[in-house]
DNA sequence: TACTCGGTCACT
DNA sequence: TAGTGACCG
């Protein structure tokens, strides 16, 4: 639901720029014959000649539209193009419109605060910029007003007369005697237009914007006159727009909460909302939300423009509708390989490009039962932390699916009667990578530091490696898993599979799947049920796997970056010190010190040391301590749970758990330790201990 | 059991 | 926190 934000006085001018049908212009500069032609981008095209995604303007004048089928499209307008999206691992890959996106962004981050609202979505807070302008170069004394600006529309300005519509731009624009508001507005519509035009030149995109004093307004008017143009509002205008304006074509009333406003208040246009109190509002959709239709219905929107450009996760996802449903653990197994390699990639890019780790791997998925119609949906998620390495990551995602596949078994299904099991079937599936973090910039110089002092035990892999530690975590205890350890995987069967489920994809990895006859204890205090809880970190900081070249590829950019600018990472570390002070799971710095320990241990005999888990005592109680959750005790755990008497206790031992797992105690750093570093190093040591303020949510 | 495949945000 | 669900395009 939405909520209502702090207010502000919005005398800010806020853009919002939108990508005309984005993918057809990415495919269009691709293909340029296909420029002014009716134009689709449909995504696969078996069935039904695929989905659109993407409609071009002169495709739309057909009555082409983004919910129809290719095949529908050629019915409406036989003359179509239909572009196909590119297809990597046997599902779309949207990665070229994602890279696009980027070009466009780093443009309009030229002259304000940038959010990225989606991958063809921005907003800017172009208030300083608009403010400067005024002070140093006022539009009223403009001789010449370009082109682009003077084909913006302004709401409320009544060109209906004949009269040269420019004209009437030019004269709002220069009107000396304006509102300082509009006048803010005015130097908007200029460099909203010089941007439109930077972004055409470089990029061969167009798009469209709305220029307003607030996002939501912003948002409004950059719908209101595509493609490729620009719309104001006035603040004389605003409620005029909004009296007559449909309630759901307002942002977030798209939906359920739009269409309750329709029917259960009678509410048909945000001016409808006017006669309702703030309080009957609350009353009848909770407080931050009422707030939220009450300040829309007047204009007001005091939401800031982030100032963020890149994404807050990754996800990568498939269906697989109706008879394509997967029905099998070897095919699920399969499809979420594809899915991780595709997520471990664009993770890796990330890592790369911006130095940022994710933190927390969740999967998603759909499924139907045969035996229940309702439970489409209902797969519950799962999440664990994230270990980079694509087969790190197809290990954590499978046994996520596999909690979930039995708890969805659990849940909705009628465990085992006679011979009679109820099939599922997958119909959605997706793997996603969120809680992206930069990488701890005072880490940086430490990492630099052990490199130089031991380049013959610590390879530049090695160093990359325990730099993705500092931003994972060390294992929760009691969670070997089976792979590291040289176990066999648990032979893990469900009931609905077809038969023995062979390995069909070699060299995918693909775990044994033996069947055997299904029986209800499985879903209680098998071993398997162990295991499939126990998805965890990793004990060793050896962790290479089939992201080693990236890392490697990685930590040799990164080395050349330390060496450019040092200064540079310090005044990072100032400016990010909250948020990296916030940062948990920094025990690999730990790791370290006790590595360079006086006692002359070479860091390689130290670091087989820490891979046989006799890191417990050296993290200081980050990981491996709680002696208590070993494998027996966390099945008796589980079988509380499956019992149904899962108590308080159970849920304050999961907390716990979690905490020790996913934070240190840094005052616990042995300070000798650190007078043994050199300054440098010693500085920055020094500043993770101060005494900290609470930081401020800023990336 | 066919509106994809992303993404963001809020609630509990 | 993890999980769910609404919403957007």
């Amino acid at each position: 639901m939405p909520v209502a934000k702090p207010e502000s006085c919005d005398s800010r001018v806020i853009a919002h720029i939108d990508m005309d049908c984005f993918y057809v212009q990415v495919e269009q500069r691709k293909q340029p014959q296909l420029r002014g032609l009716p134009t689709a981008v449909v995504q696969y095209n078996e069935w039904k000649g695929g989905a659109l995604i993407a409609v071009s303007y002169e495709a739309r004048k057909f009555g082409v539209k983004r919910s129809m089928r290719g095949e529908e499209a050629k019915e409406v307008c036989p003359q179509i193009h239909l572009v196909q999206v590119p297809v990597a691992r046997g599902k779309a890959d949207l990665n070229g419109y994602r890279n696009a996106g980027s070009e466009v962004m780093s443009i309009l981050a030229r002259r304000g605060r940038c959010e990225r609202a989606s991958i063809d979505e921005v907003y800017l807070d172009l208030t300083d910029a608009a403010e400067t302008m005024l002070a140093e170069a006022p539009p009223q004394h403009l001789e010449a007003i370009d082109e682009e600006a003077l084909k913006s529309h302004i709401l409320g300005l009544n060109n209906e007369d004949g009269s040269d519509v420019k004209e009437i731009v030019r004269n709002w624009i220069h009107r000396c005697h304006a509102d300082h508001r509009d006048k803010l507005l005015a130097c908007g519509i200029l460099i909203v237009a010089e941007l439109r035009m930077q972004v055409l030149k470089e990029t061969e995109f167009t798009c469209s914007a709305g220029i307003a004093h607030n996002k939501m307004l912003a948002k409004l008017a950059s719908g209101m006159n595509k493609p490729a143009q620009q719309t104001v509002v006035p603040f004389s205008s605003v409620q005029g727009l909004l009296n007559s304006l449909p309630i759901r074509k307002m942002k977030q009333l798209g939906g359920k909460l739009g269409m309750s406003l329709q029917i259960d208040m009678g509410v048909n246009t945000v001016g409808d909302l006017l006669q309702f109190s703030e309080e009957k509002l609350q009353e009848r959709y909770g407080l931050n939300t009422g707030t939220w239709l009450w300040n829309i219905a007047r204009g007001i929107n005091g939401e800031a423009v982030e100032g963020r450009l890149l994404p807050k996760s990754h996800g990568s996802g498939k269906t697989f509708p109706g008879p394509r449903a997967l029905k099998t653990v070897s095919a699920v197994q399969h499809w979420l390989n594809q899915l991780c390699e595709e997520l471990s990639e664009r993770l890796c890019s990330d890592l790369e490009q911006n130095k940022r780790i994710a933190h927390t791997l969740t999967l998603h998925a759909r499924a139907y039962k045969s035996s229940d119609s309702d439970s489409e949906k209902k797969f519950p998620s799962k999440s664990c932390p994230l270990r980079y390495g694509t087969a790190k990551i197809q290990e954590d995602a499978f046994n996520l699916f596999q909690a979930g596949l039995r708890e969805y078994i659990g849940l909705y299904g009628v465990k085992s009667q006679g011979s009679h099991y109820s099939r599922w079937g997958i119909t959605s599936l997706s793997v996603s990578a969120s809680k992206i973090v930069p990488i701890p910039s005072g880490t940086c110089s430490i990492v630099k530091y052990f490199h130089w002092q031991s380049s013959s035990h610590f390879s530049s892999i090695q160093s990359a490696e325990n730099l993705r530690m500092d931003a994972t975590h060390l294992s929760p205890p009691g969670n070997e898993s089976y792979s590291e350890v040289g176990l066999p995987e648990p032979k893990i069967h469900f009931p609905g599979e077809d038969s023995w489920i062979e390995d069909t994809t070699p060299g995918l990895g693909l775990q044994e799947q033996k069947i055997n006859v299904w029986k209800d204890e499985d879903l209680s205090c098998s071993p398997s049920k162990k295991k499939v809880d126990g998805f965890t970190e990793d004990t060793s900081p050896l962790l290479l796997s089939g992201t080693q070249g990236c890392l490697e590829q990685n930590q040799n950019k990164q080395q050349r970056e330390f060496s450019k600018d040092e200064s540079r990472f310090k005044s990072e570390y100032r400016e990010q010190k909250g948020t990296r002070l916030k940062n948990k799971g920094t025990s690999s710095i730990l790791k370290f010190f006790k590595s360079c320990n006086p006692s002359g241990t070479s860091l390689s005999q130290e670091h087989d040391r820490t891979v046989q888990g006799t890191d417990a005592q050296l993290t200081n109680g980050a990981g491996f301590q709680s002696s208590c959750h070993n494998l027996a005790e966390l099945n008796e755990v589980e079988v509380a749970k499956e019992n149904g008497t899962s108590s308080h206790s159970y849920i304050r031992d999961q907390d716990e758990w979690r905490r020790e797992a996913w934070s240190y105690n840094i005052n616990e750093i042995d300070p000798s330790v650190i007078d043994e570093l050199p300054m440098e190093i010693q500085d920055e040591i020094q500043a993770w201990l101060r005494p900290r303020k609470r930081p401020n949510n800023i990336v």
